[in-house]
DNA sequence: TTCGATTAATTAGGAACCTAACTATATATG
DNA sequence: CATATATAGTTAGGTTCCTAATTAATCGAA
């Protein structure tokens, strides 16, 4: 028997219509159960591929939150403040310094006080930053198109389309009180 | 000014074809932009949806994992054995050890001995779990209705299609070493 | 039958991200 | 100008899930 990790056992874990429709039906609900299915196994798809992400960066002695910034670093030319890389990346201000602070023990980036602000420090990537975005460069890209190698050049414009529009629908979970339409 | 939630903000946090594009012609790699900026922006929306869900049922004093194991023990008839729910979930059972704990300690779940094997733990769904279960449904399943609200029957058909073999992708991230196809 | 190997659940400790509170600097207002 | 307010970054502490080691019970084979 292989060993007991979430990639190895035989996806019992993925949802299917029928416990959806059970689900619904338990309590009388006038619901559309695929549309609950959508939402269960974007879920789950969601929640295996952060876990497969870390896994995956970790081979580089990286996470996912620190090779994003230092991916965004690079986007903005090696140079930027901790607020900008929290925005970009879609974290708290608090979870970027917990990144730096890892990234520069490992040399890959430095702070610097900045001489316009006193309150603000520029993030910078090192040299050595560099070359570890340029060493993994190949195999990670490679593996990411791997990952969606299955779909058509059309099929990825179609799925762009609707995770963008269910990515938009997020919302509905975190609105204020009230049942949505 | 709104205030600096993952949620309020004007999401620059959305990976762009752009980004990929430039990501890629840096180091000179003959790699599908279009297939990278699928794999960010799926990660992306797995992680807001994630974050999303956390939100949402901590308006029923639950997170993601401990509703869905109270899921799972209705479908199982309100008994399971705490290594069952930990494969139905598709998570470790030290972390099942940890949902029961607080499951158990607000009165949703009980634990039985088995009389059978005396390794064996029963978890049972009492009457204020089911209850709990019971009047949380309508606005749940109504809020993942309206997430996915946007798609038509047929799109949503698509989007599950897609979506799967996307997640049976995943794996590429995950296996032994070495350069995808 | 007894002793080693397997299995079930738990415990201990770690990683990632969060919120809220704190420090230091900058800005606006009377 | 002095003082209140806002902003940048950090620190402190919490949540979720993980891996590895532990404890207890069962199974299998000499």
């Amino acid at each position: 028997m292989t060993k007991n990790s979430n990639f190895s056992n035989e996806n019992n874990a993925v949802p299917s219509l029928l416990q959806s429709k059970q689900q619904i039906e338990r309590y009388n609900l006038k619901v559309d159960a695929q549309a609950i299915l959508v939402a269960a196994r974007l879920m789950e798809a969601g929640s295996k591929l952060g876990q497969a992400a870390e896994i995956h960066f970790s081979r580089f002695g990286l996470s996912t939150g620190r090779y994003r910034l230092l991916a965004d670093l690079e986007d903005q030319e090696g140079e930027a403040l901790p607020s900008q890389l929290a925005e970009h990346l879609g974290v708290t201000r608090a979870t970027v310094t917990g990144l730096i602070d890892i990234l520069e023990r490992d040399g890959l980036v430095s702070r610097r006080a900045s001489s316009k602000d006193g309150r603000q420090k520029t993030v910078i990537l090192t040299e050595l930053g560099a070359k570890k975005m340029h060493d993994m460069a190949p195999e990670h890209f490679s593996r990411l198109e791997a990952m969606v190698s299955s779909l058509s050049i059309e099929e990825r414009s179609i799925f762009l389309d609707l995770l963008d529009r269910v990515t938009n629908g997020i919302s509905a979970l975190t609105d204020g009180s009230g049942e949505a339409t």
